[in-house]
DNA sequence: TTGAAAGCGCTAACAT
DNA sequence: ATGTTAGCGCTTTCAA
């Protein structure tokens, strides 16, 4: 336990008279800095120790420093971001820089609000889980402060990026269920997935493979993607639409887990099973593995990517001036939400060609 | 979008000599304060827009309001955390007052850390979720900044707190568990369940309350307390073993869902089903309420509460001086995981009297 | 190695 | 209604 509770009111001048030394002396010590000797660190030590004091940020920020580091995400609901931010966190949680994070308020611009909040509170470095924001902004951002964007595919940028392998990602998920033989394979993707390749956004890309994957297998009139909101309640009521459909698919590759949860309840609504109609995520968020859902995704290993951004927030700060941009490759992880296809009666049976 | 990136180098001075007025005035005007005519707020507010200026919120706390709130929560990796955050976050949505998370890092000593770093900041109030930290130590804190603590029974103390009724959400579980007709009822907690009940911990309250329900319905000598640490794989540990006996219970009280899904997991790999073990839990996290869980268990209503706590400290901030405690009342939310208890087979069969 | 002093950008108290 | 001014608690030159 903490020896004292703050007082709020004991300052660097206290510690100086306690000392018998200046205040320069004691900022000294208080930041490691050069040219202090043994003996008056520990006295000065002593008397921070004695008078329970603890430096003020706020006046930190003014002058140097706030061993702050900013971590802004869209949203807490969906327990791939948690992920990012324990990596983060044990990344951290040996420097002594302290990590706060500030969602994005859904109410409010797609995480430009939660950014300038941080840059007003003079963080040291900013990380940013912010798919949407215009690059020319971070750019500007990223002139003043050190930038790390998690989740964009940009490179012409000054800040640097921690980025999954989305197109490689998403084409294992393909290559896996073409290789159990679907041939009717929906994909699922919130708004942001419709922002095009260029834009650099993780569902875009995603999309992008499907597309791709879909067509190198001469099933490009196949091809379809169908749009859901955010959430697993809105993923479920579209994939019930879409489940009751004549022409239903055999398999629906949601973009990430969210949706594939969604869809997985609206088998189940629909009184159907994985065994007829299989489903594919993206994340790997810890439920996926649990027997009752058991779903097969992507993991993205995002606490390795949460950590990753810490650590090259860390060098930026420290003073690296080139750009970074790195790549993590993700991992398929099969499970039983995926399986073959089974002939269906009608129509269905006339298609159903070419499955092993 | 955001107009401009931030330069950082506006101050309030530049936005004075552009309105061509005094730094005080501008002052008043960011602040809303009183006596202020409209022509030069007009004036100032247009300055202020076209040098994008943003106050410094560390220069702010080094006098007054730095228009921040801080939340302390314990882990992110169990969705009921995010559920507080997610109604902190509406309930300051059209405050001025701008939210941020410090995690507790699990490296170091529970909460302290992270409040102090908070407190340090200089936020103007401080909401955490920290059942272990010294009521002492929190007494000391409030009487310097207003502080709500959620999920804390204590009732002698300075700051606010918002509470679930824990007691009467455990009754709950088990009058359900009980008149399904179960009768060899195991309460699973985690460490801090041990606290006791005059600690004020939520898991020690729910223990009780079991213990006491036991009791009540003449099951004194059924009474059993297996302790798991935190996390899903943990409880699945523990529950497998619990399983395995030969004297395995019927039904399994946890005293959380993350736990829960661990229990509910370790059935499906002993190759048993919700019809031969019961499992519940407490929270209602999100995806219990998926059929490939369907998990019964006491929704605590996490949001209402993150709302609550908010909505308490902007009253404290305002200059309440009073403490306040709100009780929030839980419901217990019936789903498949929970069902009758089946006769089984030797000894198991004598005691299967009593059910329905 | 240590200390003195200037000043970061703002707010609050006080004048006008 | 508006302006002047004195700090808030630090860090950072610069001198000693």
């Amino acid at each position: 336990m903490a020896s004292r509770p703050p007082t709020g009111s004991v300052t660097i001048e206290d510690v100086a008279r306690e000392a018998g030394v200046s205040r320069a002396a004691v900022s000294k010590v208080i930041r490691n800095a050069y040219g202090v000797s043994p003996a008056m660190k520990a006295r000065v030590t002593e008397a921070i120790e004695k008078l329970g004091y603890r430096p003020s940020v706020s006046a930190r920020g003014m002058r140097g420093a706030t061993f702050t580091v900013g971590f802004e995400i869209p949203e807490l609901s969906n327990p791939f971001f948690p992920k990012l931010l324990e990596g983060a966190t044990a990344a951290l949680s040996d420097s002594p820089y302290q990590l706060i994070i500030a969602p994005a308020d859904p109410a409010h611009a797609e995480g430009y609000r939660a950014i300038q909040a941080l840059v007003d509170r003079k963080v040291d470095g900013v990380i940013a889980v912010s798919p949407m924001v215009d690059p020319a902004w971070l750019d500007a951002l990223a002139a003043t402060v050190p930038v790390v964007m998690i989740g964009r595919h940009d490179r012409l940028s000054a800040y640097d990026t921690v980025v999954s392998d989305d197109a490689a990602g998403a084409h294992l998920v393909m290559r896996h269920l073409l290789d159990l033989g679907h041939r009717d394979i929906v994909h699922l993707t919130p708004e942001s997935g419709l922002a095009g390749v260029g834009s650099g956004v993780p569902q875009a890309i995603r999309l992008a493979a499907y597309r791709e994957a879909m067509q190198e297998a001469g099933l490009g009139d196949r091809i379809r993607t169908v749009r859901a909101p955010n959430g697993e309640p809105e993923a479920r009521r579209v994939a019930l639409q879409l489940l009751a459909e004549p022409d239903r698919p055999t398999a629906v590759f949601a973009s990430h887990d969210e949706p594939a949860l969604g869809v997985l309840h609206a088998v189940a609504d629909a009184g159907l099973t994985p065994a007829e109609v299989s489903v594919a995520g993206y994340d790997d968020i810890q439920i996926a593995a649990h027997p009752g859902i058991s779903l097969t995704t992507v993991d993205q290993h995002g606490e390795a990517m949460g950590r990753l951004a810490a650590e090259l927030l860390l060098e930026r700060i420290a003073g690296r001036s080139e750009t970074r941009h790195e790549v993590v490759r993700p991992d398929l992880v099969v499970r039983t939400s995926t399986r073959p296809p089974r002939p269906r009666g009608g129509a269905a049976r006339l298609r159903a060609v070419g499955r092993t």
